[in-house]
DNA sequence: GACCAGGCACATC
DNA sequence: GATGTGCATGGT
């Protein structure tokens, strides 16, 4: 038997479910908070985005219209433990003016309307590409649109369900076909697909007790 | 000390 | 259009 791509997707949802259980993604409070940690977490780990983001919240500046205000040396020294800091000031800047100026600081009408308009509204924005502004979709606005990360190529190149130069829009595309877009079920699998890439399929990585380990796969794969 | 982490923009070929 | 590189921190 050989199942489609779409059904393997299926089928490894069910599996990391039943072996992770929940995820319960994204930790933030606020829409606000979530697109603000997107930014922030780009190239980096977690750990050092909730320190950033801690430190905005004792200066208050876990609000648009602040950071809108605020000046980009000022906020860069805030981000510091995010890493790439005055990247990411600049980019957290042009976000903040986009939403402040064009929408009146309100996030949510920026992300609300017909959903590939909403996400194309993001990816105008300097320092958005399609990993945060799904991210931003998804998390942030519940809206279903599936987030790739690195973690899912790797996961998707080892099951030789996709080519080696599968580009991001195809593979998003991928999971819009297997899943029925649900904003709930998005937010779980690409959580899911981060649990088992962490245990499983880093780099030097084995995997003779992944969950996913029952499917043809090829441990050899060059990752990273 | 090398490598990695919930990317992106830009230069260069 | 496809690579290569800078950004910069904290953890392993």
């Amino acid at each position: 038997m050989s199942q489609s791509p779409a059904a393997v997707l299926r089928a490894f949802y069910d599996r990391l479910l039943a072996t992770y259980g929940p995820q319960r993604w994204w930790p933030a409070d606020t829409p606000t908070e979530v697109a603000i940690g997107a930014i922030l977490t780009q190239n980096t780990a977690w750990q050092n985005v909730e320190q950033a983001i801690k430190r905005l919240s004792t200066h208050r500046a876990l609000d648009l219209k602040v950071l809108h205000a605020m000046k980009e040396a000022d906020l860069a020294e805030l981000i510091r433990p995010a890493g790439t800091y005055r990247v990411k000031a600049a980019r957290l800047k042009a976000f903040a003016s986009v939403v402040c100026v064009e929408f009146d600081g309100d996030l949510s009408a920026m992300l609300s309307g017909e959903i590939e308009e909403a996400r194309t509204r993001l990816l105008a924005v300097h320092g958005i590409g399609p990993e945060t502004a799904d991210a931003i979709l998804l998390y942030a606005a519940h809206r279903p649109t599936f987030v790739v990360d690195a973690y899912t190529k790797r996961v998707l190149r080892r099951h030789h369900l996709i080519d080696d130069d599968a580009n991001y829009e195809s593979i998003r595309a991928l999971f819009h076909e297997a899943i029925k877009p649900s904003a709930e079920t998005y937010n779980e699998y690409h959580a899911l697909l981060v649990a088992v890439g962490k245990a499983h399929c880093r780099k030097h990585a084995r995997c003779d007790d992944c969950p996913l380990a029952d499917w043809p796969h090829d441990p050899n794969v060059a990752m990273g």
